[in-house]
DNA sequence: TTAAATGGTAAGTAGGTACTTACTTTCCCA
DNA sequence: TGGGAAAGTAAGTACCTACTTACCATTTAA
């Protein structure tokens, strides 16, 4: 076998590996027999674990890292249609992750042992995702269409049902036993609950229930 | 140190080393140093170091555990108050992890390691909860307080919200850079998004924006 | 044709791992 | 006061770990 395919043969079975026993559970042997080659053959092209594993996270996020959020929803945001903004999001989320189980347990356990891999992701992806959907809630709230209320909070309760469900269906309840829908039922209930809950309805003109005191400024900031 | 003490001293400071590094990642030798004895010591206590995983279990379930959601907000459910049902519930769950970030971190270890208290865990605590609140959601449907939709989707939001935020606040974003703010806050609103977006507003009779065709039966089922 | 490069391995090495054994020390109380 | 049990340890054992070395076999190209 030529030595690129090796290479990245050796690196399909490490992911897989990894993502179920975690980095520090995953033995070089183990990897070596499970790509059918001696163990030698793992360091020949990975001088150590540690850069198999750097090799990992290299790959998964550039060939499958090619999940955009903000580009697959473009057009919505343009539209200012909330409900496809946040149906998509939600839905392109679940099938990736649905698609990609591996890749969630792989961010888990590195965020469990510390790795730099979860800091890294944290940083390029998910801030990132927060930074463009809170500005996209804070103009619509600009416009008048969404309540009054942090957008972070809104973010945070929005990515919490969404991952949450990914979470549960490929760690916790993989069998679907509380609850087995699809991804699109998914998206569109989680979607229909926050829109329900966040957006002002223009047809009759109350502001709903949201007389309420202090609706904001009751204990919330962001640091630096 | 007599026998009792010595025995609940090594199970803490393995709680405390389990947490961090996991079960594989943690060393007989480091839990015995962190303890001030010789490993010989911690043998002579819990036969193997599986025997002191179980025993961190039973005692995290029982001592701990005394965390029951249903009897936390008893007082909300007669009243019917949804407002404090949800918001008693986030809190009461935010605050337990708070205080005890170990716990979270632990049971997402054996979720990973396919250890048998993850589904212990699901079966006798998360199940009961969706048990529990999917029937007061479903009662309150019954008397038009709440809109249709099935009630398991409206549980996995709000608990997805709230374990998400834990598992940020703890986890992802110890420094809460994304995100800072209190465990009051953050319980008050995620329960005010989840409730503007499921409940009928008495006081203008419109069923909101529930016109939409085929509230029910788009997918959604519970096996068995 | 031959010699370098390439894909591959068997058999190490040094240190770490869970767990044992044989042995002290300390304490309690009859 | 003595003796038995409990608290504690030093020094193993057998195996596993990441990683190396020295070597073989096949291809390639000059």
């Amino acid at each position: 076998m030529a030595g690129g395919d090796r290479r990245l043969q050796i690196l399909r079975v490490a992911v897989s590996l990894f993502s179920q026993r975690g980095f520090r559970g995953t033995t070089t042997r183990e990897i070596a027999q499970a790509a059918g080659v001696s163990a030698a053959m793992v360091f020949r092209h990975f001088a150590t674990k540690e850069e198999l594993y750097a090799a990992i996270l290299d790959h998964k996020a550039c060939s499958d890292g090619g999940f955009d959020p903000e580009k697959m929803v473009a057009g919505a945001l343009e539209r200012k249609d909330d409900r496809a903004v946040f149906e998509g999001l939600a839905l392109g989320a679940l099938q990736h992750h649905e698609c990609d189980p591996e890749f969630q347990r792989l961010l888990l356990h590195s965020a469990l042992e510390r790795h730099e891999l979860a800091e890294m992701f944290f940083e390029q992806f998910v801030s990132r995702v927060y930074e463009f959907l809170g500005g996209y809630i804070r103009k619509r709230q600009r416009e008048g269409a969404m309540i009054k209320i942090e957008p972070t909070i809104v973010v945070r309760a929005f990515i919490g049902m969404v991952m949450h469900h990914s979470l549960n269906n490929n760690l916790w309840d993989p069998q679907r036993r509380l609850l087995n829908i699809s991804n699109q039922s998914a998206a569109k209930h989680f979607t229909e609950i926050l829109l329900n809950g966040i957006s002002i309805d223009k047809a009759s003109k109350q502001t709903k229930r949201n007389g309420r005191k202090s609706s904001k400024a009751n204990g919330l900031s962001r640091k630096k």
